[in-house]
DNA sequence: TCCAGGAGCTGGTCTGACAAGTAACCCAGT
DNA sequence: ACTGGGTTACTTGTCAGACCAGCTCCTGGA
């Protein structure tokens, strides 16, 4: 143990790139707070004289910056170089994305990993939600019933928003983001496996009353019932893609009535 | 609301730029495991001529692909380009962190987010998990038992051992990888605020306890016992960093002893 | 007063070039 | 036969200069 310790000798050199040092300054920048979002960054061509590198160094950091959603490049404009961006989960968004593709989730793992969100989600809203999220709840479950029959991407849209309500109740943007790439992820994953219902009105007409119960219950603080009302929900909408091994998976979180 | 549908005129042109088309296509070769990690990319000359792009244009593609942790350059290496990389975490822990410096995340919000992810985590354990999987655990505690009174980093390293032992029960990577990411993510963010404690003798002792209890309701296939235990221990880590209001907002999981 | 058109800047891309670094090969010496 | 060193061919990192297309702004004419 020792002699690993005296033994490891350390790098002698980091290479640093050119890049990667403007990247961090930029970076270290935005945040501290010294380049708010909505100001503009210097040209490309000023940059270069700045850091006093060629212009294509400066790009590959622009890029980077890019791709971490801090800045966005706004085409040719003589009012400046690229605008600094308000926070976006969307790089969160993106790792976690091809995370899912990359492990090769399968929709019994996405389907318990919703149910375990969404369930503690609607239970905590029940019991931290304000009036005001309520309303918002409830304004949502009204358009919801609103777009009843009014076709697949009606009726999905006021789900989703529905929701996002319940998740902006408890404003935790951890569970939110989590949320919604697996809604998104799921919904991707499932469409491939089978066509549309052959009977939408119904389905859509079930899955109303499935949202009645979970706002009913977060109305009444009754978190117990959100719980279940929301992994109900989810395992209905999931069940006819699952064979009997997948559903054990999932059944712990069903069956756990009274108790979890 | 039907307007709005008609109104909604599809974008007439993307701008899309060169370099973000061969981001796609080498981001989709890697996602459909036409590029599997450990290959190599060809070198930028080459593909430079695939894509009858310039180098520059090429290299920007590349900065992307290396900011989202799915490559990573090799220097000057005549044996070929770029090194398709493994699923790495890494993306997402800077995603985060950059989240708590823009003040997006707190650290209730992380706690919040802990104890959801890894009291059912425990619960789905004690009903899902098999022989060889209990036998793991109960190895990690022990081990957890030797490393009392070692010294901060070996209790600690037994501590996140035995937790990966849980999550590995119930193999769901989604699950494991989102506890795992905020158990870093949470230490980092602690660490910042506190020196070690002062009575570590007591405190792991404490800790040890917890676990010994987590595992017992695993052992006993007592999903609600594995899930308070889960909980009660992480807001018993966190407690002293929490203001009062703070508090409130994870008492819901607290204090949900009978009934969630 | 108002609008059209040019000037000047910008980002996006290409070409060409050079230094520095590494892997592989060959060859001499032991 | 095996080790060691040097050479070579290729790579990345970076720079300089150039061109084009688009956006702003300002000016000059109607």
């Amino acid at each position: 143990m020792a002699s690993d310790q005296e033994l490891s000798f350390t790098p002698v050199a980091k290479p640093a790139r050119a890049y990667e040092m403007i990247v961090d300054q930029i970076e270290n920048a935005i945040l501290t707070g010294k380049l708010t979002p909505g100001a503009r960054l210097p040209s490309e061509r000023e940059l270069m004289a700045q850091f006093a590198v060629g212009r294509a160094t400066v790009r590959e950091a622009l890029r980077v910056l890019e791709a971490r959603g801090m800045i966005r490049g706004r085409g040719p404009n003589p009012s400046g170089g690229a605008e600094v961006l308000p926070f976006s989960t969307e790089s969160l968004h993106k790792a976690l994305t091809s995370m899912i593709a990359l492990e090769q989730l399968d929709l019994p793992a996405l389907v318990q990993f919703r149910m375990v969100i969404e369930g503690n989600v609607a239970a905590l809203s029940a019991q931290l939600r304000s009036e005001e999220s309520l309303a918002t709840i409830e304004a949502k479950l009204t358009a919801m019933h609103d777009a009843l029959n009014r076709g697949y991407d009606a009726f999905a849209a006021a789900d989703v928003d529905f929701h996002k309500a319940i998740n902006a109740s408890i404003s935790n943007p951890l569970l939110t983001v989590c949320n919604e790439v697996a809604r998104g992820v799921t919904i991707k994953l499932s469409e491939l496996r089978s066509a549309r219902r052959t009977d939408p009105e119904q389905f859509q007409a079930h899955q109303y009353r499935r949202h009645q119960q979970m706002y009913e219950a977060i109305r009444d603080r009754k978190p117990v019932a959100a719980l279940r009302a929301a992994r109900d929900h989810l395992y209905e909408s999931f069940e006819e893609f699952l064979d009997e091994e997948q559903r054990a998976q999932l059944r712990p979180l069903v069956q756990a009535t009274g108790e979890i």
